[in-house]
DNA sequence: GGTATAG
DNA sequence: CTATACCAACGCAGC
DNA sequence: GCTGCG
């Protein structure tokens, strides 16, 4: 049953995968461990130093899910790098596993880990995260078309504002905006501009777009810009992450270009990958090459908002 | 999926 | 040795 | 303090 591939030196143990995961597709559970070993090298940057969340389907898709973010030390193998984080909910330490090599993909997977979700932050620099997240959830009745529109009105927004921005489907209804950033700002800093840069938008198009509905069924045919995710020990699905979805979905990198009505939730998927990587190549490498400073831009949605606000009075 | 404990 | 039990999340808005 | 939400 259980065999052990050789990585970096290391013994890793892989189990069952023989296992189906998807049995609407037939994927098993070594399908899924040959992509992520096949993808290391593309994936491996974006994990790398974070702590890291795992969603774990060990019976595949139609089976019970859990996350895991607390690793037992009777269940850390050597190889495994974990850290410490003190959670204020838990009033106990988090021993998070945090990204570094193959083996440590490996381990994760082979626990059935189908997503994996980063932190925003490095160990490095925990209070302060190199990227910002536009979290764009459509709500019931909102198509993936919706989406689309609210994500090209950011994108006009946060090129006026002189801002990079990169975009990647999340593989299961919605999209996922990166902004990279110097590691010099707080979760509530970002936070606050991801929020500002929303409230314009549903400013022009509140009947597409919401940002302070809290109720699920306020939301109704709208798009749900989900700017508090942006805060410390929070997560989304990590770049190149499968989806426990028909098809295989996986989040992947797009350009501004595709980013139209031929766009496909699961159109980049375990069938489709390799042609798509092979074709384009990486398209988040700016995430992790190109930080920049906010602080102009920040500075400028705060007084767009005083300005609107005067004039109310 | 892995581990501890009971039988 | 095999069967079974048990575990594997949290941050926070809003009420 | 508890529920809803992601
Ligand atoms: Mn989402
Ligand atoms: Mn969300």
């Amino acid at each position: 049953m259980d065999q052990f591939l050789q990585i970096n030196g290391n013994q890793v143990r892989v189990s069952n995968l023989e296992k189906i995961y998807w049995p609407g597709d037939g994927f098993r559970k070594g399908d899924l461990l040959k992509y992520y070993i096949e993808m290391s090298s593309l994936i491996l940057p974006y994990i790398q130093d974070r702590p890291l969340v795992m969603s774990r389907y060990p019976e595949g898709i139609t089976g019970e899910m859990f996350y895991h973010k607390h690793l037992a030390e009777n269940q850390t193998p050597p190889y495994i790098k974990t850290q410490r984080i003190y959670s204020k909910e838990r009033e106990d330490d988090i021993n998070y596993i945090i990204g570094s090599g193959i083996e440590t993909l490996v381990f994760m997977v082979n626990l059935g880990a189908i997503e994996l979700h980063p932190w925003f932050s490095r160990v490095q620099t925990l209070d302060h995260p190199d990227w910002a997240i536009f979290d764009l959830d459509p709500a019931e009745g909102a198509t993936f078309e919706d989406t689309i529109m609210v994500a090209q009105l950011i994108h006009k927004v946060l090129t006026d504002l002189k801002v990079k921005h990169y975009p990647k489907t999340s593989g299961a209804t919605g999209l996922h905006i990166y902004v990279p950033v110097e590691p010099i700002y707080s979760y509530e800093e970002l936070q606050e501009f991801v929020e500002l840069v929303g409230w314009i938008v549903v400013q022009v198009i509140p009947d597409k777009a919401t940002i302070y509905d809290r109720k699920v069924k306020d939301r109704a045919g709208k798009v749900y810009v989900d700017y508090l995710q942006n805060i410390k020990g929070k997560t989304i699905t990590g770049v190149y992450s499968v989806r426990p979805q028909p098809k295989a979905p996986i989040s992947t990198p797009v350009l501004w270009d595709e980013v139209n009505s031929s766009l496909k939730p699961d159109m980049y998927n375990l069938q489709t990958i390799g042609k798509r990587i092979e074709e384009v190549g990486d398209l988040f490498k700016p995430v992790l090459k190109e930080k920049q400073k906010i602080t102009r831009a920040l500075n400028l949605l705060r007084n767009e908002l005083l300005d609107v606000t005067r004039k109310q009075y």
